[in-house]
DNA sequence: CTCTGCTTCGGAGTTGGAGG
DNA sequence: CCTCCAACTCCGAAGCAGAG
């Protein structure tokens, strides 16, 4: 894959059928080029040192780091000269996010990426050992260890995120609609698809026109626009961070036409998606 | 030939009001 | 609190043209 191109892993040529998750341990020598997946991933770095390339956002890559990227994330892993990079992988798809850890991951707009220090990396590494043993040697029981051990990671980066912050009880405002955050974590999830606000209506169980009614009260601004916000926002970044034509960037990041997407971009960053890509090249 | 940008028009989304 | 309706707004598909 030379051309630029990001290349979509898809879910049927990783999981298998009968399974929610599978485990790998990779070692990687070379860049992997941009890509994403149709189904979560959630990484440990065991050793060596590099780049990775998080929608467009570089970090350094370095042993501790746990990442957990959603279906609308995209990536590249480039090591440092002469190093070889270990990680544990775990990918896994839908079925294995209850609706309080689902929420927890898509509620929040920020990218799930930490370094840990020293002994709080090892207690992850610990913990991705155990979901490996697990994985390898399936047993009585390993369903639950597998699920307990892939919350506690969650629950522990995102507490490092702190997305953590607990509710302010002299926050006057009102508590959210669950619907309404319902809706926003369908669009969340599946904002590179055509998305309907018949569908969230549907996924949310309200009426469409209620849940237009009700986010627009409760976001401050209309369904319609956020969809459009949060594709924006992937697509500029893949704009600065792939060679792909702007054309496939369109559709990658949701949108149906290329005059709606120029329009739409025009209006947001103030140029064209192709002007964009100049001006941060 | 590919990619980008523009125009047009039908259909989907938004909004406000009425009512259960 | 929610649905339904109607009027209005805006998005997206289709088609075409220009640049490289």
């Amino acid at each position: 894959m030379n051309n630029g191109s990001p290349e979509r892993l898809l879910e049927s040529n990783y999981l298998l059928v009968s399974s929610s998750f599978r485990m790998y341990k990779q070692t990687i020598t070379d860049r992997i080029e941009t890509h994403w997946h149709d189904f979560f991933e959630m990484g440990c770095i065991v050793s060596g040192t590099g780049r990775h390339i998080v929608n467009g956002q570089t970090f350094r890559l370095q042993p501790g780091m746990v990442f957990l990227l959603t279906t609308a994330d995209f990536h590249e892993l480039i090591p440092d000269e002469g190093q070889t990079i270990e990680l544990f992988d775990f990918i896994f798809n839908d079925s294995l996010l209850r609706p309080a850890i689902y929420e927890s991951i898509f509620g929040q707009a920020g990218l799930f990426i930490h370094t840990f220090a020293s002994e709080h990396a090892q207690k992850m590494e610990s913990e991705f050992t155990l979901l490996w043993n697990e994985s390898q040697h399936w047993q009585f029981g390993s369903e639950i260890i597998v699920q307990g051990s892939f919350e506690r990671i969650v629950v522990d980066l995102v507490r490092q995120m702190g997305m953590n912050e607990p509710c302010d009880p002299n926050d006057s405002r009102a508590p959210m609609h669950p619907s309404v955050r319902k809706a926003l974590l369908y669009i969340q999830h599946h904002f590179r698809e055509p998305v309907s606000l018949a569908c969230a209506a549907d996924y949310a169980g309200l009426s469409a026109n209620y849940l237009s009614e009700c986010f627009r009260k409760q976001v401050g601004i209309s369904f319609q626009e956020y969809l459009n916000e949060r594709r924006l926002q992937f697509a500029s970044a893949l704009v600065r961070s792939s060679d792909l034509p702007i054309t496939e960037v369109c559709f990658a990041a949701g949108f149906n036409t290329i005059p709606h997407f120029d329009r739409t971009f025009k209006r947001k960053f103030g140029c064209s998606p192709r002007e964009y890509r100049k001006q941060g090249s």
